[in-house]
DNA sequence: AACAAACCGGATGATATAGTCCGGTTGCTA
DNA sequence: TAGCAACCGGACTATATCATCCGGTTTGTT
């Protein structure tokens, strides 16, 4: 049959060997966390270290690669007419429990770029929360930054448990935060 | 003056090895979280690696060491009669925001000391659990399970963010998990 | 075919941490 | 005061990871 191999050296091979890495490193960010070994990335990609380094100097850039259909998916959906905050939410619980990397990339505080994420993403929860609460279907003392930090404690959570039941613990505990503990 | 210095070496110096250990892995574990280097813990103390080790052969028992004091706490605390499950997630609270590691040795689930930790700490919430639902104090789809799960979600989050916000991001959290979002 | 530019990958150095080992110190006891 | 058991501290080994560097490979061009 014809050679099915992927020649992975010389000038050709250069758009290639992004990609095969951006695609490890959503598994592997999705598998070990945000602070997953490089290596390991390079060695799931099939390709040395110097190769991922070029193409990615720092974590940052390799975890904006990754993650910028998930940021943009959001984007659109909060653009979208119809988009409820509920929407939104489930939107982002949902790529939590695929990715716990997800979260810490849309709510992180170190790196100025990764701010500029969060910030975007607070700004669209901010626009969705107004409508939601001028309809009536949630409390008045909720802001924005309530529900970011809803999110960041389910993310953080379900990081420290098996991936298998973080479905179930992540439906739980909105379950917990929309409707309360108290009587 | 009379020399204030400690011998630190020699057969009378164990037992306040010993104690300064403790007393440096409270103060780092509190500072840099369960996951502090085990030296950074020798140096404060102001002995070597090896009686770090001598004392302590592995993290888990330093821990319990540390945290000893702070079970025991939560047990009286269950133990008197008018306690309520107020009291005691407000408790637990407090220790979370003074030191996240607490929650990681209470709610841990990889030791079997630990874990026993967390079976005995998670009997008590339901007994509470169980006078505040009879009470009419909680909702009654609220389970152990829950508080166990709303406790670990506001210590991971705790555990992110700078000591000097722990107590408002805390006391919000709470307010939402008690409260509600929803209408 | 020969060459050069672009690119690859693993060896390598640097750093951080866990855990061990042993020469040296201390203070009790006879 | 001499011996010894208990104990100390830091050097040392092993391991993991980040980040860099350079000899070698590939491909398009002439």
């Amino acid at each position: 049959m014809f050679s099915a191999r992927r020649p992975n050296r010389g000038p050709s091979a250069a758009a290639e060997n992004r990609a095969a890495l951006i695609a490890a490193a959503r598994e592997v960010f999705a598998a070990d966390g945000y602070d997953a070994p490089l290596t390991s990335i390079a060695r799931a990609a099939g390709v040395g270290q110097g190769s991922l380094y070029r193409h990615f100097p720092d974590r940052v850039s390799l975890a904006l690669a990754v993650f910028e259909d998930g940021v943009r998916e959001i984007e659109v959906l909060a653009a979208e007419p119809g988009t409820t905050l509920d929407d939104m939410l489930a939107l982002m619980t949902e790529r939590a429990i695929t990715s716990t990397a997800f979260i810490d990339v849309v709510s992180a505080s170190a790196d100025a770029r990764l701010i500029h994420v969060r910030g975007r993403v607070s700004e669209l929860l901010e626009g969705l929360l107004s409508e939601a609460r001028e309809a009536g279907r949630v409390r008045e003392h909720v802001t924005a930054d309530d529900l970011v930090t809803a999110i960041g404690m389910i993310a953080a959570l379900l990081a420290k448990i098996p991936a298998d039941t973080r479905r179930e613990t992540a439906d739980r505990a909105w379950l917990l935060l929309r409707k309360g503990i108290d009587v």
